[in-house]
DNA sequence: TTGTCTTTGCAACATTGTTGCACGCCCATT
DNA sequence: AATGGGCGTGCAACAATGTTGCAAAGACAA
């Protein structure tokens, strides 16, 4: 297995058991951000809940972020290797509607707001819809 | 009932039965954005599928519009009178993680962001989520 | 080898959202 | 007033997603 993949679970303090390296390897290789469902159809044989808290250990460690996306599944995706998710680590997400995937525009932080008084801020989810470069043809 | 309750189903089409007029009149007085479970709560007697059809007309009619704030239940807003649910039309909204109100922030519309080359925009959903002025003390 | 802790697999379940179907109601036309 | 069509409603069942309990299998240290 990718030594790189290793690398990044016990960076995270993540035991690199198979599963967890076949995950997080599919993860990075895919681009986008993907839900439980369509990791369970990558690996035809795997167990939905351990595919399940797979996920949400790598969510804890931080390895990987989630993205409500409005389709009603939720999408995983790598964080960079920089990200501690603090709101300041936040980036906007696009979700094209049709391809269906969602992709992190990592370039694109969320914008900052200025809420009503006595608003506090913790978290921001900005997910934007439309047509991605592929699909817009 | 309400004369402007009926005024405003009629005016974007909607018949004005007993059941719609009720549940807009909740959605109006509450102030924030309610799910379909918290409309069952409301009305204790009422079947769930005609909620959810009297929200999805209202929806289609565009005399409230949705959002997914991220807990997992779509909640439903009354519109601003000159809404269209344009992307110009959308604002910020703003999810309190101690009441878990749902709050329209209407006089904050979503900031634009410039897409990667290519990306076309047709809807953006932003949701803050942090505590509002009155759980923040 | 033994014991402990973690991970996995299976099953069952909760919640939310959604649809099919039949009944009742309103209304217009006859 | 009677008839018929269309709409709204209620009931039931269902699909999809996410979640948990529990026992077996595995990893690891003493």
């Amino acid at each position: 297995m990718d030594k790189s993949i290793d690398d990044k679970l016990e960076s995270k303090e993540i035991r690199p058991t198979a599963m967890r390296q076949l995950v997080l390897k599919v993860l990075m290789d895919k681009g986008t951000a993907m839900s439980l469902s369509k990791l369970e159809e990558e690996f035809a044989h795997a167990d939905k809940s351990t595919l399940y808290r797979t996920l949400k250990t790598f969510e804890d460690k931080k390895i990987i972020h989630s993205v409500d996306d409005g389709t009603g599944s939720i999408k995983y995706a790598v964080c960079q290797d920089t990200c501690e998710c603090n709101p300041s680590d936040l980036h906007v997400h696009f979700y094209c509607t049709k391809c269906e995937n969602t992709f992190c525009l990592t370039d694109i932080p969320v914008p900052t707001v200025n809420l009503p008084f006595g608003f506090s801020l913790e978290r921001v989810n900005m997910v934007v819809r439309g047509l991605c470069a592929n699909c817009k043809k």
